[in-house]
RNA sequence: GGGGGGAUGUCCGAGUGGUUAAAGGAGACGGGCUGUAAACCCGUUGGCUCUGCCUACGCAGGUUCGAAUCCUGCUCCCCCCA
């Protein structure tokens, strides 16, 4: 494993120059490739026309990170790239806006759209922790979604209602009474659309963009363009072990996050998901000769290696040993400030919920039911001397803690 | 436009005048246990100046000693008809 942690994406040299070698390795860990064969012409074509194939995948800013489900689907392009194609990368500025249904079963929360600004900020910077950076374009889908109504008629003539009803999400909120706005309707065309719009050879998505993918080649094909081939990935479970990893089900690691949260979080998935973890994002399984525990601990390193350094990711591992399994106090405590005469009292609940933004009532319970030490030591008083608080490890729950310093 | 149904805590969901801060479940948090932040067991889960007080069952008002529960208006959602 290299400090990249892109081995995995490497292709073996029969697959250079050959089509038929580079599909079959580019399809090995795919759950479906549509049409089939599909992928091995349009290599075919890219050889005979020599030519990159332009392939696409969309990404709508709805959450600040990219977690590690969306590297799977990086991940694969990233083999594209390794092959000389071209990745088209589309940040969803629009379709954001409208919300993916995919999967969904209520209407995604409005964002605005300075939040999709901000996030689509930083998602292309993200995207280059897995992507190269050459072989890369990086889109935004209202540079041609921002269009006159007549436009978007000629568009939407092209699908109809029943397409986008009979899907198995859509079918379900309806059956069940849950609102479905027209725009959510719109979406799959918007994203097909999409296709059109940079003329994609072969678009990516995981198995829940399977209706989203398959529209856009309907759409190219209205458009007189060559229907794109339509690669679906694998999605990942989340750190609860047993929903897919979403932003809204809060059980995600974001490849932003800092090294003893992505160190943290890994150790927390339960031993029953390793096997899937590893495929999808070391693309092996574990040796045989690890135990559960340091075959987790050695994908902890992995992917704080990955997306940090090797540095962060022995850091992290020494404070998971020192803090979780040991019990200790980290080496680096924050401060936190509280302001009190030395001899006056302090009262406990609200200097917590100043210093870890809990609510005082939720810290009463805390300190009740012992989750609450200075030092190591559990408290019961509700209120102390500052005095006695000065220069104190105030922690709360086993991870959380602060030095205590009265100005 | 007409008719019918609905809106409950983070989420799902019970509750149709009186120990209801609101059953049950999920999630979350804390404790125990553990190789783990898993599993399992236990506890907690609106706020606060906390043996009490305040706020809360879409919004506004009303009836009543007393309402999430009854009445009126409004907003939003679902279904059927047009």
């Amino acid at each position: 494993m290299s400090a990249s942690g892109n081995d995995q994406h490497t292709p073996p040299a029969e697959a250079i120059g050959n089509p038929a070698a580079a599909a079959a390795w580019l399809e090995r860990n795919v759950v479906e490739s549509l049409p089939s064969g599909g992928l091995k012409r349009k290599l075919e074509q890219s050889v005979a026309e020599s030519r990159p194939l332009r392939v696409k995948l969309g990404i709508d800013p709805t959450a600040p990170d990219i977690h590690l489900g969306f590297t799977v689907v990086l991940g694969k392009l990233r083999e594209f790239q390794e092959l000389g194609h071209q990745v088209v990368l589309i940040i969803g500025d629009w379709t954001a806006r409208v919300g993916d249904p995919s999967g969904r079963s209520a209407t995604r929360p409005q964002l605005s759209i300075e939040e999709i600004n901000a996030n689509a900020e930083t998602f292309a910077d993200q995207a280059l922790k897995v992507l190269r950076s050459d072989r890369l374009e990086v889109r935004r889908n209202g540079e041609w979604l921002d269009m006159p109504l007549d436009e978007l008629f000629g568009i939407l003539r092209t699908t109809t209602v029943a397409q986008v009803t009979e899907r198995e999400d859509i079918a379900n909120r309806l059956r069940s009474g849950t609102p479905v706005s027209l725009l959510e309707l719109l979406y799959p065309v918007l994203q097909a659309y999409d296709s059109v719009a940079v003329e994609a050879d072969v678009e990516l998505g995981g198995t829940d963009q399977h209706f989203n993918l398959l529209l856009g080649r309907d759409l190219q094909r209205a458009f007189g363009q060559q229907e794109q081939v339509a690669i679906e990935l694998p999605i990942l479970t989340g750190t609860d072990g047993e929903r897919k990893m979403s932003k809204s089900l809060g059980n995600y690691i974001g490849i932003t996050e800092a090294p003893a949260d992505i160190y943290g979080k890994t150790m927390r998935v339960p031993d029953s998901a390793l096997d899937e973890w590893y495929g999808l994002l070391v693309g092996n399984p574990p040796s045989e000769v690890l135990t559960p525990r340091d075959a987790k601990r050695q994908l902890a390193r992995e992917l704080v290696t990955r997306f940090h350094s090797e540095t962060a990711a022995a850091e992290a591992e020494s404070h998971f040993d020192r803090v979780i399994v040991r019990g200790e106090m980290p080496e680096e405590i924050e401060e936190g400030h509280i302001a009190s005469d030395s001899e006056a009292t302090v009262h406990l609940p609200a200097v917590l919920s100043e210093l870890f933004g809990i609510s005082r009532s939720e810290a009463r319970r805390s300190i009740s039911a012992g989750g609450v030490k200075l030092d190591g030591a559990p408290v019961a008083e509700l209120d102390l001397v500052a005095r006695e608080l000065d220069g104190k490890v105030l922690q709360l729950g086993p991870r959380r803690h602060r030095r205590i310093i009265v100005d």
